[in-house]
DNA sequence: TATGCAGGGTGGTCAGACCACTCTGCTGAA
DNA sequence: TTCAGCAGAGTGGTCTGACCACCCTGCATA
C-alpha cells in the first residue's frame, strides 16, 4: 500500500484499485459507487486521496457526481475528453486554417463513408431532407445537413470532433439554406451520395464549402 | 466567485482559470507552475480545490509534478490517460472501433492531401523514406510513414489530433517495418503518393492496414 | 577552495470540521 | 386513515492546518 516503489503516483493507485472494485462487484453505467467516506476506509487512504482519484475520473467523464446522493458509474459516450482536451490543442493550432481543414477533413469521410455502403446510402434521410429543402416550408440549417451525414455514419468521435471543430472555424453554419444556388448545389450533393458517385459528390461538396467560404470573406 | 449558479463544478472552473493562466503568462511547456500554494492563494480557493484540479489534469497528461520540484506543464505524450481510459473503453467496442477509423480518416485524408499537391508530391522524404526502407540499415516504424505523411500536409491540428487517436487505437505502431511483404505494400504506397494516383495509393493503404489489424488479432 | 549541512520551498498525505443538498421515515394534524 | 411537513442521517463540496518526503540553494565550516 505504501510508495514503496516510490515512482506510482497514489491517485493512479486508487483508481486502479476502483476499477477492480468495480469489475469484482458488477457495478454497471449508472449504479452507485460506495461513498467517499466508505471508499476511504475500505482502501486505507483519505478522504482527499479518494477525491482526487475520483475528480479526476469525472473529468474524463467515466463518473458522475450528484450531491447529497452519490457517484454514479457513467457511460463513456458522455466522456468530457475532448471537450477538455480541445482547449488546449485549439491553443496550439496555429490557423483557423487548420481548423477549418480539419473539419472539412471530417465532413469529406463521411460523405465518402456514405456514398460507397449501400445501406447507408439507402437511408430515408436524404429523401427527406431533399424535400425539406425544395418545400421551403421548414427551416433547414447547413448544419444539418452536415451534421446529418456525420450522424448517419455512426461513428460517435468524429461526430464529437466535428461539433467542436465547428464551433471554433468561425464559420457560420446555423444558416439557413434558402438561396436558389445553394438549394441546387446541396441537392446536387444527395443525389450524388445516393447515386454512390463518390468522386462527383465530393466536387459538390467542394463547390458547397467554397461558396461558403467566399461568403464568410465577405463579411470581413 | 461562489457557487452562485450552481451547476458547474468548482475544479472545472479552476482547471478553466488555470488554462487562462497559462495563456496569459504564455507558460510553454516545460515550463514552471505556480506553485498549488500560490495558486490557491490567487484564485482564492483552498489548496485542496486546486490539487483536485491539478490532478485531474495530470490524469490527462497535461501537467506533470515533481515533489520538491514543481508542477510543469507538459506535452500531452505522456499520458496514463491511455491505460486508465482503455479499460473502460475495451468493454465497449464500438468505442474503440470509432477511434480506429476516426484515426484512419486522419491518415487517408493525408494521403489524399499529398497525392493530389503536386508541391507535396515532389517532397524528398518520400524518396528518403523508400530507400530507408530498402537498405534496411536503420529502423523504419509504421509510425514514422504515417506520421510523415500527415506532417508533410502542414496541418497540425490534424496531426495532434492523429497522435492521440493512435495511442488509442491498440494498433501496434512502434513496430519497424520489416516483413518482405510490408515492405513491398509501403513503398507501393509511396510510389502511388509520388505519381499522384490517389486511388491507388489509397488501396495500398487500405491493404496495409488490413494487414495490421489481423496482426493484432492474431495477438489475442 | 571544497565539502557538507541547514533551511526554505515544493508536492503528497492526512484528520477533522463545516456546509449544502437529497432522501427517508417518523410525527402530528386533518 | 391519510398525508403534509419536519428532523435526521448520509452524501458530496470545501476549507484549514498540520506533518512528511524531497529538492535545491547558499552559507558556514573544515
Amino acid at each position: 500500500m505504501q510508495n514503496s516503489q516510490s515512482s506510482s503516483k497514489r491517485f493512479l493507485d486508487i483508481i486502479g484499485e476502483l476499477q477492480s472494485l468495480i469489475s469484482e462487484q458488477k457495478i454497471e453505467y449508472g449504479d452507485r459507487l460506495p461513498s467517499e467516506r466508505h471508499l476511504a476506509e475500505k482502501l486505507q487512504v483519505s478522504r482527499t486521496a479518494v477525491r482526487e482519484a475520483l475528480r479526476s475520473m469525472e473529468l474524463l467523464g467515466l463518473i458522475e457526481t450528484r450531491r447529497g446522493e452519490g457517484t454514479f458509474l457513467s457511460d463513456f459516450k458522455k466522456h468530457q475528453l475532448v471537450e477538455v482536451l480541445s482547449t488546449f490543442i485549439m491553443q496550439q493550432a496555429r490557423s483557423i486554417q487548420d481548423v477549418v481543414e480539419t473539419r472539412m477533413i471530417h465532413e469529406r469521410a463521411a460523405i465518402t463513408t456514405i456514398t460507397e455502403n449501400e445501406e447507408f446510402r439507402m437511408l430515408p434521410v436524404w429523401v427527406g431532407m431533399q424535400s425539406k429543402l425544395i418545400d421551403g416550408e421548414s427551416v433547414f440549417l447547413r448544419e444539418d445537413m452536415v451534421r446529418e451525414t456525420i450522424v448517419a455514419t455512426e461513428n460517435r468521435l468524429s461526430l464529437k470532433i466535428w461539433f467542436l471543430l465547428k464551433q471554433y472555424s468561425g464559420v457560420s453554419f446555423d444558416v439557413a439554406i434558402e438561396a436558389v444556388e445553394e438549394i441546387a448545389i446541396v441537392h446536387e450533393l444527395l443525389d450524388e451520395m445516393m447515386a454512390g458517385n463518390t468522386e462527383k459528390a465530393l466536387i459538390c461538396y467542394e463547390k458547397w464549402m467554397n461558396q461558403v467560404e467566399g461568403e464568410r470573406r465577405e463579411m470581413e
